[in-house]
DNA sequence: CTGTTAGCGCCTTCAG
DNA sequence: CTGAAGGCGCTAACAG
């Protein structure tokens, strides 16, 4: 077991020498009250001698505030807020990260962090474990459709934000990419461009972000007066292989389309190996910008957005909750794109 | 100021709602005392009848167990381990972060997060921070040369695990990649190709990542025989627009190099963005391997490793010395490197 | 300016 | 099997 602090008499000022020192140890070293040491490192009004007595004592313990045992005492959370992603992997949720972590930063509060990787089933554990930690909030992006175990009543009225998905049957602050104006606003490009038959090469519609992509692309021919050719629409594909494939086969037709639209990066990618590998002359846009993208050898359109201004709005709206925007209702907000020619220059 | 508890009485079973509820309020309203409430969720000895009425109360109140407060009273740490790392936006460190919260997760702990920007200030403060909140251990991508204070000395004796750089003057454990091995194969690789004079273009030296990449150019240089053209080493670079520059300078020389070395994937891409807009023939490896490199339209000779790897390792020896390695001494390992060729095909 | 008392939410120890 | 007392480290609220 672990071991015990000594029992045995001990004269005021020994002090165990193993354990972390305590507030007790730094006032029996100075030869004053806990309070004082208190106050010393509160900044509260304490005489200046004993104010350097306390600070060398805590010098020479190398003592340190326990501020779990602060908190607890103050009747305050953690000052912590929970961030749970579905990929620390993927790029955007590493940036997501770092832009939440960059506001908390500046509020003195920390990031806990949480990977469920899009099981829901861990990320029921994990919200559960951050309220049984007492974080002051938490971030989430939610790794299935069903969210009524977000909803801040059942938090025990801890706020939280949703980011790049949102709220299902649940009133909270949500932070959005504008997936359907960028997807639309490609599509306008292509079509724009003269192409008469853009294929659509998409995640499945059951992902929010596949369905508003898909919503755009659709409205963007709407827009022109135009309607999709639903053979050229295949709303299965989620990783490389299957985008190769899907995009095999509407290369491979006697009407293939002259441009494609692709909902993510990496859908890009497979379309992009294989457009070049046919030797096409297909135009590609897709969502998701990348570094690289403009080292390839052949102009892409891609839409672009910042995926840390998501992380900042979303750690922000939390903090808002935090103080004085506590009562207001759930607010939602959109991180804008931008459409971006890469590819095929420097 | 906060809304205390109402005060006036309230009988046994009548619970403030607003408050999250606490251990008593679910003994008030199960009819027991605390005491028992613990038990049952610890689940120990509890007459089954007893037990349920707790667990209806904790139900219908909502109640969830303070581990705060829990593990003051227990004397334990938080249950958390921090990770201090120096820049979230980079894939490499969001792997690490990964790697490490895959093994965390594992035994119940929980990951804190800190970006310090490089910045050895904020490093500090967030070691300090950390300390306070009372993690169990913590892993630190270093910003700075200077370690001292990351001695387990100074930290009270909490444990700390180094990744990505070696310690500087302190005895931790340490996880690193194969940075030398890396550059020595992927020079040898151009060597045996043929190569005689193949340039260099690195970070600075006062990195530890730029000195032993460099020294791993040289070893293969040595090995083989030769030694490298010092006109054909620069060594300042550390960003894409300075990669570029120092690669035009050595491509536009009348005995320019048939080879480029370099030491990570920005200045990769500098130099092959400008091996590309000078229709020249150059030979290129880097370290670092990057998606997308083989949509590149010339193959490319890159060092890749498991970043992953590196957190995985890095929390397994945290967690170690915070059980039975506890009195080890400090253990160094190295994530290895691979030779990839990557580019022009598919 | 400083000390004492009490208690945040929980659990160990010791009585029933 | 259950409860009462005491305390983890810290700090309000009162004394003095």
């Amino acid at each position: 077991m672990a071991e015990k602090r000594a029992d045995f008499t001990e004269s005021a000022t020994t002090v165990p020498s193993n354990a972390t020192p305590t507030m007790r140890d730094v006032a029996a070293r100075a030869g004053v009250s806990a309070m004082t040491v208190s106050r010393v490192l509160k900044d509260e009004n304490v005489s200046s001698a004993t104010r350097e007595r306390v600070l060398a004592a805590v010098r020479e313990l190398g003592y340190r505030r326990n501020e779990v045992a602060r908190n607890l005492r103050l009747g305050r959370p953690s000052g912590m807020i929970g961030l749970v992603v579905t990929n620390l992997g993927n790029p955007f949720y590493s940036q997501l990260a770092l832009g939440a972590e960059q506001v908390a930063e500046q509020h003195g509060l920390r990031l806990v962090l949480g990977n469920t990787a899009g099981q829901v089933q861990r990320e029921h554990e994990l919200v559960d474990d951050l309220l049984s930690r007492r974080v002051d909030g938490m971030i989430v992006v939610p790794a299935g459709s069903r969210h009524q175990h977000l909803d801040p009543a059942v938090l025990g009225g801890i706020p939280i934000v949703l980011a790049a998905s949102p709220p299902a049957g649940i009133d909270v602050d949500t932070v959005l990419v504008d997936d359907f104006g960028g997807a639309r606003a490609a599509t306008a490009r292509l079509l724009a461009d003269g192409h008469r038959s853009v294929g659509f090469l998409g995640n499945p519609p059951t992902r929010y972000t596949g369905a508003e992509r898909f919503r755009g692309y659709w409205a963007a021919h709407e827009e022109a007066g135009l309607t999709p050719r639903e053979d050229l629409i295949r709303r299965g594909p989620d990783d490389i292989p299957s985008a190769v494939a899907a995009a095999r086969e509407l290369l491979d037709r006697a009407d293939a389309p002259t441009a494609l639209f692709c909902t993510n990066n990496r859908i890009t990618l497979g379309a992009y190996r294989e457009i070049r590998r046919l030797g096409a002359d297909t135009v590609l846009a897709g969502f998701d910008d990348f570094e690289l993208a403009d080292l390839l050898d052949r102009p892409i359109t891609v839409v672009s957005y910042d995926a840390r201004e998501v992380g900042r709005r979303a750690a922000t709206l939390l903090l808002d909750r935090l103080g004085p925007g506590a009562g207001q209702p759930a607010r939602r907000t959109m991180v804008p794109t931008t459409i971006v020619r890469r590819g095929a220059d420097s």
